[in-house]
DNA sequence: AATTTTACTGGACAGGTGTCCAAAATAATC
DNA sequence: GATTATTTTGGACACCTGTCCAGTAAAATT
């Protein structure tokens, strides 16, 4: 076996490992996000989410510098998850309307479906305007659903600049934690409200 | 001295107390916001407000019921006092695009002024998803920020039905939590951008 | 001036928090 | 199969949490 050989052996061993780490604390972070959405950043303790996972509380720290991290790791999780499904539907093939129909009723199934995950989101991003060390993570998020809806309207054969996207991303992002907020407190028409009021605001700006 | 004044002079002393009682709830809440806006719904322990006040713990749960009712009572008396500064623009003779222009511009101010407390906000509100507690008093500053809304929408010679007046309010809403967030973040510009942004969006919807 | 009502104190209480680490268990390597 | 390396444990640590209440001080009433 050369140096060479030996040396590539080694880097993939190394890459292997991280593999598998990755791979555990995706794991963990999933169980995690169970516990969070159910409770919330603040009322979720770290043991709360190892007993959901099954671990002690000390492997998780062994896989997270601390809570921040491990909320950051999993907030972040949930929403490239979510932009990827978002992003599935922009690149159908589907018309203007009938594109703009399908993304819409798509926010409202997510709202039925994914109720509890969303407001994490919402949590999360309320807490970074307190402890900096969420910041990073929400501008992340935010970035990248702005960048969703750039797609979007360049898809829509729109003019689809940064200031156009922000604007629109803001009008979907209220709308949407609106109604979320309103099908949380037992109002189980909000999901058709919503899409019914974005897509008349869709209409007028588009 | 009849019965009648007697009934009479008893009630007013009932109302004297509730009155002294009702001004030293609002002085707690006032060195309770000072701490909450520092920190946070959840980081905040009634040890920081006691502190803040300069009373003992025990005072705090002498004036409110528990940690919810103190913060809810906060939030509604920052929220009202922030609808009546605003209400006294909208109030004001200004020809319609004059008024939108002072609106906007008060907001970013406000932005700029009052950051501090307007993130308090929307920590109780998306506690409010997590917490039942919190819901009755989330919806009816909404409801308030939304009727304000309406007021405006009437003075510009708009339709202010409930549905548009919500929607703007949306949009208001969305653009105001992003540039403050933008700002508590270290971005000096965020206020005159979310005036630039709004004003833009004003002058499509309206 | 005596008495009753209201306001307030300060500490006890039971429980929870994130963090850390020595030791044990498991896995990988030679 | 022995020896490192990694992974995991479970409890100790120091501190913080909201709530409660017997006792005290102040104010209002008679």
């Amino acid at each position: 076996m050369t140096r060479i050989d030996k040396i590539e052996r080694l880097s993939q061993q190394a890459d292997a490992k991280s593999a598998k780490r990755a791979r555990k604390k995706q794991e963990l972070a999933d169980h995690a996000i169970t516990a969070l959405k159910q409770l919330g950043y603040a009322r979720t303790s770290l043991r709360d989410i190892a007993a959901m996972s099954g671990v002690a509380v000390g492997t998780l720290h062994y896989y997270f510098e601390d809570k921040v991290d491990l909320i950051g790791f999993c907030v972040r999780r949930y929403k490239v998850g979510f932009v990827a499904q978002m992003d599935a539907i922009v690149r159908t093939g589907d018309a203007p309307d009938a594109l703009v129909a399908r993304f819409i009723k798509r926010l409202a199934l997510s709202i039925r479906r994914d109720a509890e995950t969303h407001r994490l989101w919402y949590d999360v991003r309320s807490q970074a305007m307190f402890d900096p060390a969420f910041e990073e993570v929400v501008f992340e998020i935010e970035a990248a659903m702005i960048a969703l809806v750039v797609r979007l309207l360049d898809r829509l054969g729109q003019p689809a600049d940064q200031a156009r996207a922000q604007a629109l991303y803001l009008i979907l992002d209220a709308a949407f934690r609106f109604h979320l907020q309103r099908y949380l407190a037992g109002d189980m028409d909000a999901p058709s409200a919503f899409e019914a009021q974005v897509s008349a605001q869709f209409a007028a700006v588009i």
